[in-house]
This record gives structure tokens, sequence and C-alpha cells, in this order.
DNA sequence: AATGAATGAGCATTCATTCAT
DNA sequence: TATGAATGAATGCTCATTCAT
């Protein structure tokens, strides 16, 4: 979750423009992937997509593979640099928490295309599901774990909840949220879906 | 969730072996897929792993798509029938969740390529995604949001929570609990992680 | 210059088909590389002249280049074979290197494309050349010095010249002899010039 | 082999530079073919070892394949132009071939990567051996029939040969020595090699 | 039903060449 | 002159599917 972002923004204008291509590309990719899927789409049309040669893609990228994994690295080291920076003026862990599940809803709400590919598309390849699952994935998983474990060092949380499986449960909870609103053929807003998340993650669904 | 099953299973004897046959294309698809990946799958790799020459697997399946597709009919067919027989002795809304949950972890955590070409495999194509997402996956999410209903009914569930809502949380989580288990190094049981998920359903993770 | 002939003559008649689909690929991948030189060949028109489908060519070779390679071993094969049966009918030295210069320039001289392939094509890939360099040549090589050798303890050659050198030199000269054969606009027959190269291999140009 | 020279040596200082660069840029690709091939070397490559843009290039040669031939045509001009003075100063038919034989070996022995192009890379193109065959091979082919065809009327060199077929012989002979030693893991000296070649041109095999 | 040889459409990638700067 | 980013034509190889046996 950690990886920093490649292009640079406040560099030469050359710089600039290396920079402004790839992430016509990527956002070319981010399009096609979500409309067509990974395995249908030619690396012809990204190109297409993005008003350039095809072979011009190769001078951004070493290989259509490459463009996948990048759309996720970029999309989440965003996710990440932007996250720390908000969770780190927030000290109450219910707080915390709240505000991981609405960012992570609010990012993925933003942009369609993107969340198809992070949802749909990365899922096809186990391969990168497993270097994603050791690396980025569990950097994600570990901050929400920390925030539940200190939740239940202060006494707001219940002591008999494993911290792991509490965050699994809260990740896979947004996680299905997301998928849904992908795949609905509804048009709704994603964001407020972490409110209602949070009530039952919170409270459970029992009386009390 | 409730689309029958193509395979006849008390045909004529001719029947059967043609059963058998698909069925043996079926396992070895899974265990292909699983393995390698859908795209990265060839159908002579099916063909191979079913002791079958490569023309054969056309004589069952119209194509490979249409083996992936069977996959999941099948293992859907057949987890919602038994499924169906299990929750129909059980009226209390809070222990049929539990079954569900139940029964969603064994089945899954009975057949690790299956459980693998289900999350992640499937995954991989909007297009299925989507058909799923209005055929047997509406059903599915819809006998867990009309227990939640009719536990809210009963004064058991409390009634500021969407039915609907809930059901996609506990559904999520249960998933989330699969792809955790499926993409681990780790290997440990997964129907133990209902207790878990259920704790936290019902309860909340706040202290009362 | 040993390899064996992979193809099996008398084999049951699924062998001879492949035998023979083989063959014809490698006759038509001979006259097209004779005629458009191996870079500038395409495996469609291989695949075109032997009248098949494109991707038959890979039923039967695993790339282009194996094609290339295995116009020369089977040639090499046909070769060697042929020529040791005649040279074993033969003891004296200078009746020996009379017959290999035959052979070489009958068996080159009666396949225009095969003697292109092979002196021209062949020369294009300093690796082939360098393995070639190492087996089958240094094979090929090997008789005629040791015919030479043979024919120095027996008193009929000069003492004073390097068996191995002299072996390279009536090489060098017939395949010059090839190579010029070739290459020339007009059409003649190349065995007749083993006859001249052997007048001045054996006795010079000097008058004694 | 008379194929004059297209860089221009006496022009004005500008004129200097750009034959300089053109000169680089071809010792450039002779480095590159040899240790590559033809057809495996980018013009990228060769740019890159010449330390110039890719661009460049085109600044001098019309294309790639100008190149090789150019590597070619310099190295076979500056060789006749040599040639012939020193062959001037010779009358003695053995001697004069002698000569020939020396000089060709002290010139590709002297550059390895040049003797690696001209005797391996140049081959793999018919046309281009078609061109040459016609044009400055048949030209130096040429003076060592004269040559020959001195020394018959000298009575030197036997009048039952065919100066034209011994012109081959001796080339081919030469020719086989340079590509030996070209592709020999083993170093040693060329130029020697004259003296064995032409001790048995001269002489034969055969005791007399 | 079963086979497996044959098909041929499809596609990622390379690289010689161009041209705006 | 020099650059090097951009181009886009070109092609070896794969593999789902067919069909004669």
């Amino acid at each position: 979750m950690m990886r920093m972002l490649k292009a640079v923004r406040n560099g030469p204008p050359t710089r600039a423009v290396v920079t402004d291509k790839r992430e016509a590309i990527l956002r070319a990719a981010t399009k096609v992937f979500a409309s067509k899927g990974y395995f249908n789409s030619k690396v012809a049309d990204i190109a297409a997509e993005a008003g350039i040669a095809d072979g011009t893609v190769y001078l951004y990228f070493k290989s259509k593979d490459e463009i996948l994994h990048s759309i996720f690295d970029q999309a989440m080291a965003e996710f990440i640099s932007e996250g720390k920076k908000e969770l780190a003026l927030i000290n109450d862990p219910k707080a915390k928490l709240t505000k991981i599940a609405e960012l992570h809803l609010e990012k993925l709400g933003a942009d369609r295309d993107l969340a198809i590919v992070c949802q749909v598309e990365l899922r096809g390849s186990t391969k990168f599901m497993q270097d994603f699952s050791e690396a980025g994935f569990a950097e994600y998983l570990d901050i929400i774990r920390q925030t539940i474990t200190d939740g239940q060092k202060a006494g707001i949380f219940r002591d008999d909840i494993k911290p792991v499986v509490a965050a699994k449960i809260l990740y896979g909870a947004l996680d299905e949220m997301v998928t849904n609103w992908v795949l609905s053929k509804k048009s709704y807003p994603l964001p407020p879906m972490a409110c209602e998340v949070l009530k039952l993650f919170f409270g459970g669904v029992l009386v009390k």
C-alpha cells in the first residue's frame, strides 16, 4: 500500500509530457479494461483510446500486464498517501475506522472504471492476488487491525473478538459494497454505504 | 442460486456414462483453472487432465466458456439443493443465519480448487458477474435478506438496519474469509471462521 | 555429420503421413528460404508453399528456426549415411578423396535450393556455424583429414603438408565451387568440378 | 574489389567531420553485427555503440542495409587500393599469388569483427552475394585468374589447369582459412596460413 | 461416441524509419 | 546537424474449435 507514485508532478516540462502520456495510457487502459475485461482488451484498443500509436504504449510500459499492475499501483499509492494524511489527524479508533471506510468508498465511488478494474479484473489473476495479498493488501488490512487493537486497549471494542478477523470482516463488507455497486445496473452513490456498514460493524444486528 | 443442474442424475445407463464423462471434464477443468487461471488454461490441458481427447470436450460443452459457467452452475445447484433442505428444518432466524454461514464455508472449504475458481476466476468476467448478480447471487442474497427481515419481525434483530445491506455485509464478510483462505499460504480449516464472522455480525464490535 | 534421420520410412501408415507432411514442410521451406532468404521468409510463405495452414507447421516444428536446422540436419544425415556406405568400399586414399569430392558436389548439385540454403542461409548465423563447426562439420573434416594421413603413411601424399590444413583446403575449394555454382547465373553441372579440384589438389599448379 | 569509397577523404574540414562520424558508425556497426548478427542487431544498438542518437544514423546512411554494404565496400576499397599498389611492384606470377594470399589473410586477420561480418553476415543475403559476385568479387577473382594465366604463359604453371577454376580454388582455400579462424574458439594468427595454402596450391599433395 | 490432426483467426510486441524541435 | 519520441507495418506463434475417420 506504500509504493510511491512514479509520476513526477512538478518536474521539468519534458518530464511533464512523459508523465502526461503515461497517465493518458493508464486512463485509457482503465477505461478499456473496465468495459471489455483485461483478456479481451487489445493493446491496440488502449492505444486508440489514448489517441496514440500502438508502439508508443511500449515506450511507457514493458507489457500489457505491466499496465494493469500500474493502474493498481498508482491508485493504491494515491489512496495510501491521502489516507495516511487524513488518518494522522484522528485518534479515536471508532472515528478512525469510520474515516477508513469513507475513504475506501469515496475513492472507488469516484471512478467507476477504476473500481471495475480493481474489483473485477485484478481478481482474475491468482498470481497478482497472491502478490497483492503479501504486499499492499496486507498493509491495508494491518492498518485496520491495528486500529481495532487500539480500540480494544482503550476499552471501546470488545475483547473477545480477534482483531485480524474483524479487520477482514470490515474489509470484506466494504469490498462487497463496491462489488455490488460496480455490478449493479442502478446508479447510486457509493460513499453513503459506509455509514450502513459501520452501523452494523460497530453494533451488530442483535437487539441489546 | 437456483439454476437447475443440466446433468441428468437418474437417467438410463447410457445417460449415466454421459454424466460421468461430463463430470470428469468439470472436475478436470476445476483443477486446471484453479492452478493456472481460466485464460491461461488450454482446453487441451483440461482434456489431458480428464484423460480424453481434445475434441471430446466439445461433445459435452459448447465452449471453454461454458465449462467455466457449468462449474459454477453445478456447484451452486448442489449448494442450494442441500442448503434448502437443511434450512427447512430451522425456524429461528439467528440459527438460520448460522447455518447459512456454516454451509457457505463448509462447501467451499471442502474443495479448494472449486473455491479458487469461484473466488478468483469467475471474477475476471464482468459479464458473468453481472449475469450472476441477476440470477443465482440475487437469490442467495435474498434468502439471507428474508431471514434478517424475519428476525426483525420477531424482534430479535435491530429495526434500524436495512436487511438488504445487512445481507450484503454478511455475504461480503463470508466471501472475504474464503478469499483469504484461498490466497493464504498457510493451511487452516475454513468452517470455524463462520463462528467468528457471526459473533461480530450479531453483536458488533462495540462494548455494550 | 552422424545425426540420424528422425523420419521413419517403413513405419505404420500413421507414421508415414506424419513423415510425409513433415517432409513436405521441409521441402517447402527449403524452396522458400532459398528464394527469399531465411529472415525475409514468413512462416506463412512456407505453409502456403506446402499447401497447409499456418498453424500446421507448428505441429511438426517448434519454431521457424528449428525448420532451418532440420533442413540441414536431414540433408547432412542423408549425406553421411550414403557417404559412409560408399567410402567403406574404397581403400586407396586418393580414390577415397576423389569419391568424397564427387559425393559432395553431387549431393548439392542435385538440389539447388538445398545448396543455397546450406551455402548461403546457414552462414548467416554465427551461432549455428559455431555449433556446426563443433559437431557435424568437424566430423566431416575429420574424415578427410584421416584419409590424408592414411595417404601420407602409405607414401602417396607428401609428408611436409599438415593433414588438417590440407583437409580444410580441399573442403574450402569444394565449398567455393558450390557457392559459385549457386550464385552463378549460368546453369552448368556441378559434379564435373570435382575432377578439376582434385587435379589441382593432388598435383598443384606448378610444372614439375 | 574496385568499388570506390563513397566517403571523401581530402574534402574540406566540414567534410572531415562528416567522414569521422560516418566512420564511427561503420566501426560501431561492424562490432555490433559481428557480435549479434545483422538481423539481430538493432539500429539503436549501432547508434548506442557509436555514441550518437538513433536518428543521426540516417543522416549518414539511407538504411540499415546500406550500412552493411558500406562496411564491405569500404573494406574492399581499402584492400584493393593497397593491394594494387603492392602487386604493381611484383612481376613473378608465383610471387604475385603469394602476395595476394598474404594480403588477403593479413587484412582479415587484422580485424576479427570485420572478418566476421564479411565471412558470416554478408553470406546471409543471396541478393548481396549475387551483386558481389558480379561486381567486386569477379574483379578479385579476375586478378588471380590473370596471374595464373600469366604463369602458364611463362611456363611456370601447368597448362592443363583451367585458370578460372584454379583461381576459385585458391580463393576458396583462403576463404576457408578465414572462416575457420573466425569460428574457431582458439586464437591463432591467421597470416601464416597463407604459406600452408600456397605450398599445397603450388605443389599439390602427391609425392612427385 | 471418440479421436486428434488440421485449421486460421487473432495479437502482443518489435524496430526501422521519420520528423518536429 | 543532431536528437529521440513517435510511428505503424510486420510477423511468429497460440489455441479454441472443427471434422473426417
